[in-house]
DNA sequence: TTATTATATCACGAAATCTCGATTTGTCAA
DNA sequence: TTGACAAATCGAGATTTCGTGATATAATAA
């Protein structure tokens, strides 16, 4: 994990709300997958169309979020067809609070 | 706790060495208050200059750091006469490890 | 008072980040 | 194959951060 990294990540209002959001994905988000036949495992994976929405900022804008917290290590994305759910990495952010814990 | 400016702060490699090293004072320091004649409580504080040489940077830089780590809380600063001693605040700093925990 | 030292503040150009609209790519359906 | 939609990438102007040297302030010493 590179720390220095994660905090940029975190350095932003509308950033930080996603993670926190994607702590309980059905309680912020409308339900998931729904075009898809398919029962796909999401994992409390949510698109980036839903957090777009729900953060109020561009398509672009979202995109190159959700790609800073997914390269800083917080989020991970997996595609299902058209969409792309992002979801917490649970063991990295438990890695985080380990680091403050011990190393800073 | 401002959670977003603490993390600015964090932000930077020798933001984030600065903290580091004053949880070892002794270790990564000169002693402090040398000059002083009277028995000063550095309580683990650190003067601007000794971190200066530590750091690498110019006085300008450190001493923005400085006032940078302080106002996101991670910091404390006492004046002695001339020196101004920094030192960790270790409250401050478990408030961040329990955020990560907890809210985030 | 004057000189010296420690630290803070100011002003600046360079580099990075922010946020957007436009465009491109990828995927599915008709 | 074409059209529609999701998401990623591109390009750009506005803002912020980076790190510096110069200057100002504060405290001590002579």
């Amino acid at each position: 994990m590179d720390f220095i990294e994660v905090c940029k990540a975190l350095s932003n209002d509308t950033r930080l709300n996603i993670v926190k959001w994607l702590k309980n994905p059905t309680e912020n988000f409308p339900p998931q997958g729904g075009c898809l036949n398919e029962p796909v495992d999401l994992k409390g994976g949510v698109c980036v169309s839903s957090i777009r929405e729900k953060a109020g900022v561009s398509q672009s804008t979202v995109s190159n979020y959700l790609d800073m917290l997914q390269r800083s290590g917080l989020l991970l994305s997996e595609r299902h067809g058209k969409w792309t759910y992002y979801r917490r990495n649970e063991e990295v952010i438990k890695e985080l609070a380990e680091f403050i814990g011990k190393e800073l």
